[in-house]
DNA sequence: CCGGATCCAACACGATACTG
DNA sequence: CAGTATCGTGTTGGATCCGG
């Protein structure tokens, strides 16, 4: 897991008005908007944190709430948002075992900013669709 | 942040949409969110977007404001992003010649909800890593 | 200054089989 | 039910050289 990329001065002060408004403070040592959304990013985390937004699942209900992630990377996905303490996994010690995922209270903090991208990319997708087709048609010329 | 931020009844509504759109279909370029969360989530198109969003960069601009990036991911990385309407590409026939790239109205549309997410990173970025430590620890023992 | 073309290592991901 | 283990592969992305 490597990411040295910086916030240089020009992404810094693109950055300010949002630190501003969010009250942190800007931690140059590291890029924190990498370090994020690399793992957001990926695949299937923002999947599994809509479904978890919703209600606590337990892992049988994961898998049928999205139905083609393999069971290999639900496991691991469910384990690296539990290791970025966004989800908690909570283990009942009944026969055959269950055990239920939810989202902690910082996971919880995401979900209307991240929602509020999902809502982008919904409303901009056919948009973006045909913006493509025209992209590939004057390639084509 | 400091205030636990709760879902509100309207972000429930679009997460039933969305989970709709994931569910029914396995054709994946039917699904909103991965067809354009597959995109900005990838390793530098969010930056890019965010130097975009200050202001117009021209190619070396943005190189130098993402030292990290290698010039075959930059030159990849805009060209995907015009591809998407994202961002327009203007050429000024001067010599050397000289590349303006910008966001669309699409594309600063995009802003404030990436943003969003990006100062919600920021602000969290200490917590996360933290809590990678803990969990590490944890799982030594 | 801007970018294309090629080669190659790393890894994310899926499929399958097995366990407690 | 809830995972783990192993293998194979398509894709990502960095390094480097070349061209207009």
């Amino acid at each position: 897991m490597k990411e040295p990329t910086h916030i240089t001065p020009d992404l810094l002060a693109a950055m300010q008005g949002v630190m501003q408004s969010v009250g942190g403070k800007v931690d140059s040592s590291k890029c924190p908007v990498r370090d994020v959304m690399d793992h957001i990013g990926d695949k299937w985390s923002s999947l599994l944190m809509v479904a978890l937004g919703s209600k606590p699942h337990r892992f049988g209900e994961l898998k049928r709430a999205v139905p083609d992630i393999s069971q290999r990377m639900l496991t691991q996905t469910l384990r690296d948002l539990q290791a970025d303490g966004l989800v908690s996994r909570h283990v009942f010690p009944t026969v055959p075992p269950s055990v239920e995922y939810r989202l902690t209270p910082m996971g919880e903090s995401m979900m209307p900013p991240l929602m509020g991208l999902m809502a982008w990319a919904a409303a901009h997708h056919a948009q973006i669709k045909q913006a493509r087709l025209d992209f590939a048609e004057q390639a084509a010329a």
